[in-house]
DNA sequence: GTAAAGGTTCAGGCTTTTTTCAGGTTCGGG
DNA sequence: CCCGAACCTGAAAAAAGCCTGAACCTTTAC
């Protein structure tokens, strides 16, 4: 992990440096504005320290250039200014918490924790299979820049083949997985879904095939030629 | 967006609650930490305001708990608590925000922005969607130069969608969104209101369409032609 | 108090998904 | 090579889910 500590007090910035070490950040400072919005827009850091009285060029407009530029590291903003107004300033420029000093250093040791927290936290939730991809928040199947909508069931079953990999799985399996435990659903049923995706895997063209192993079930293949 | 606020003191969670109104929150309120953990535990709220010394269970469990069932709602943490030791706590424990008591309410308001914006925007007064926009502050939808009023409801529903770009919305989630958790509302009513908002799309002419996925629920979609 | 706007309920009709069915094809063992 | 079991798939019926106009109710503004 990286910080950019943009921090005109040298000593206090040395400090924070420091203190970002125990929590395995690696620091570079910059003691001025401009030079702090010139490297934090290289988008390489994942926090910013910002000061607000900064020579050259102020917290709040580094921090609304950075949200322009769509950079989504977390800002800590870190000012002696306490007013209430100056605090909304600075959320309102994009920073994402703020600190006033004197601060003690385990504060702001939570507060880098609770903001760098949430950066995991990315719901891209998608299983891919080489360069199929199943997108489970928009529910559709891609390849490339092709996309094929799934109903529900044809959804279900794609996603256990997505997550099995190359493994086998079986109609009974799949059947009770999709279907339920305790429905009278028939091998059939599944070969008739397992159909409607063979077309629209041909459909997306993609170099992937549902595979039959007759008598043990069904599973994914490259269909690398 | 739904807020919940867990706060004993009964005037001041009611004042929350009409703050949050202004930022388009509807706000359900526990007085007690028992009953905020398990509405809370619903998973659809968009933000929890939590005070720490509550009856019954405390703030810092509540939002450990809160994260390990893997709910990742912003914490607002709002006490009267000025101990360092209280916020390194309150920030580990899983809150997102402390805000010690007193504050003003354009700092608290502040920080709701700055929990609930998306990356990358700077101003959280305007959400959109490819070139459409919702106005959060005059509830219009645009797209060019035309524009439409929506009702509340409508606005809620505009908003979700708008926050959550392609995703998939199921029914469920937009119910206890937008009428809340322990309404009697039927799918029906999200249906009408669907059918409101789509034929505001048309009227605006927007490349944009509410997308009905089957037994999943709708997402926003671009009719590139 | 009244009107307008917003919200809810309902029913009939429409669309998509799911199941069923039947005829055809493929595979593997004898 | 032949046969039966297993599998495939188009079509159509059945079921489930969704849409929407209209009537009715509730709230808000004046």
């Amino acid at each position: 992990m990286r910080a950019l500590i943009v921090e005109d007090d040298k000593a206090l910035a040395r400090t924070l440096g420091e203190m970002l070490k125990s929590v395995h950040f690696e620091s570079d400072i910059c003691n001025d504005g401009e030079s702090g919005l010139d490297w934090s827009l290289s988008g390489d850091y994942d926090l910013v320290v910002l000061d607000i009285m900064l020579p050259k060029k102020d917290g709040f407009s580094i921090a609304r250039e950075l949200r322009k530029a769509k950079i989504a590291a977390p800002i800590l903003m870190l000012t002696a200014r306490t007013e209430t107004d100056d605090k909304v300033r600075g959320l309102d420029s994009g920073a994402d918490y703020y600190l006033t000093k004197p601060f003690e250093m385990s504060e702001l040791l939570a507060c880098v924790r609770a903001l760098t927290r949430r950066q995991g936290e990315v719901v891209m939730d998608e299983l891919s299979f080489g360069d199929l991809k199943l997108n489970l928040s928009t529910c559709d199947l891609a390849w490339g820049d092709k996309k094929v909508r799934l109903g529900k069931k044809e959804f279900s079953l794609m996603h256990i083949f997505m997550s099995n990999g190359e493994a086998v799985v079986s109609k009974d399996t799949l059947i009770n997985k999709v279907w339920g435990f305790e429905s009278d659903a028939e091998d059939n049923n599944v070969e008739v879904y397992i159909s409607f995706l063979r077309k629209k895997l041909a459909f997306l063209k993609a170099p992937v095939q549902i595979a039959t192993l007759r008598k043990f079930g069904y599973r994914l293949e490259r269909t690398d030629t």
